[in-house]
DNA sequence: GAGACGTGGGG
DNA sequence: TCCCCAAGTCT
């Protein structure tokens, strides 16, 4: 029976996935770029594009000077294309406030757009070798099962797990970011949310989920379950999907783009148009034409 | 604090 | 086919 964190570390060790942002060689640049990808998408659907994505943008300043649309275009498949502006804003806010390099401490590194507590925590650890603390959905679901005996964290993240994770850290810095990676990885390798492999996991012999028969969830409000059909945000991915699938310097009428859109509400289409509008997702290159911000 | 915000793959 | 999601952030 070994220390919790050795236990962790060791089995990081050597179960560690190679995602090419954990190659040696990778800018702290290149570690936020893939931190916000990753944000509520698979990291298997990040790699190839962050791939491409470094080599055509390595720093901050070729980003920033990039255009929307081409952003945009490159962000395909990773949804959310709200964080591909962000991104690019905050190449902006980088190569410009911090002189091309991304800041160290969690603060200034939550002060840049699409930077929150994780990405910043996660940023400073991963990228810059600093005990942060990292507890993303990933690490809370580890540590409510073995520490708590439940199946899913609460929704919302509590004083009390975030007291709980921070009694787990790690004092030194080192340890603390093998730490952070290693309960993430857990996480997404083996202590996942649906089926998880619990006889592959190190942690089985004290993990009090386990330990009780791994009850299913008891009766902890689960999130809403994510509406989907005919809500605003299928006609705005539809929309974007149109502008994204255009030539270079080509545009559309609102008629043609928003054609064959109409749903229960006949608002709607509209709707999300004007929404994209105020995103700045949506471009107009003339009067009543519409594209991918220039 | 609740709700908005995309996308494509797995079970 | 249909449902559920996957390294959050912002308002």
């Amino acid at each position: 029976m070994h220390d919790l964190h050795t236990t962790v570390a060791a089995w990081y060790a050597r179960h560690a996935r190679d995602l090419p942002w954990r190659r040696p060689g990778t800018t702290p640049w290149g570690v936020l770029v893939s931190e916000v990808m990753s944000q509520q998408t698979p990291v298997a659907r990040v790699a190839p594009v962050w791939e491409q994505w470094m080599e055509r943008w390595p720093r901050p300043a070729d980003l920033a000077a990039a255009s929307p649309a081409d952003v945009l275009r490159a962000w395909h498949g990773l949804g959310y294309p709200r964080r591909a502006l962000r991104l690019r804003e905050c190449a902006a806010a980088v190569a410009g406030r911090f002189a091309g390099e991304v800041p160290e401490g969690e603060e200034e590194l939550r002060s840049l757009p699409g930077v929150g507590d994780y990405t910043a925590a996660a940023v400073a650890s991963f990228a810059h070798g600093r005990r942060a603390l990292v507890l993303d959905t990933n690490v809370r679901r580890v540590l409510t099962r073995v520490s708590e005996g439940r199946a899913l964290p609460p929704p919302a993240l509590t004083v009390a797990e975030r007291a709980h994770a921070a009694g787990l850290l790690p004092a030194d810095p080192a340890l603390a970011v093998r730490w952070n990676e290693g309960v993430m990885e857990l996480g997404a390798l083996v202590c996942t949310a649906r089926s998880p492999r619990c006889p592959q996991c190190p942690l089985a012999d004290r993990c009090r989920w386990r330990l009780a028969g791994s009850p299913p969830d008891a009766d902890a409000p689960r999130r809403r379950t994510q509406a989907w059909h005919g809500t605003d945000r299928q006609a705005r991915g539809r929309v974007m999907a149109r502008l994204r699938a255009l030539p270079d310097g080509a545009s559309l009428a609102e008629e043609e783009l928003l054609a064959g859109l109409t749903a229960a509400d006949p608002q709607q289409p509209q709707r999300a148009l004007a929404g994209l509008l105020a995103d700045g997702l949506v471009g107009q290159p003339a009067p009543g034409r519409y594209a991918l911000p220039s």
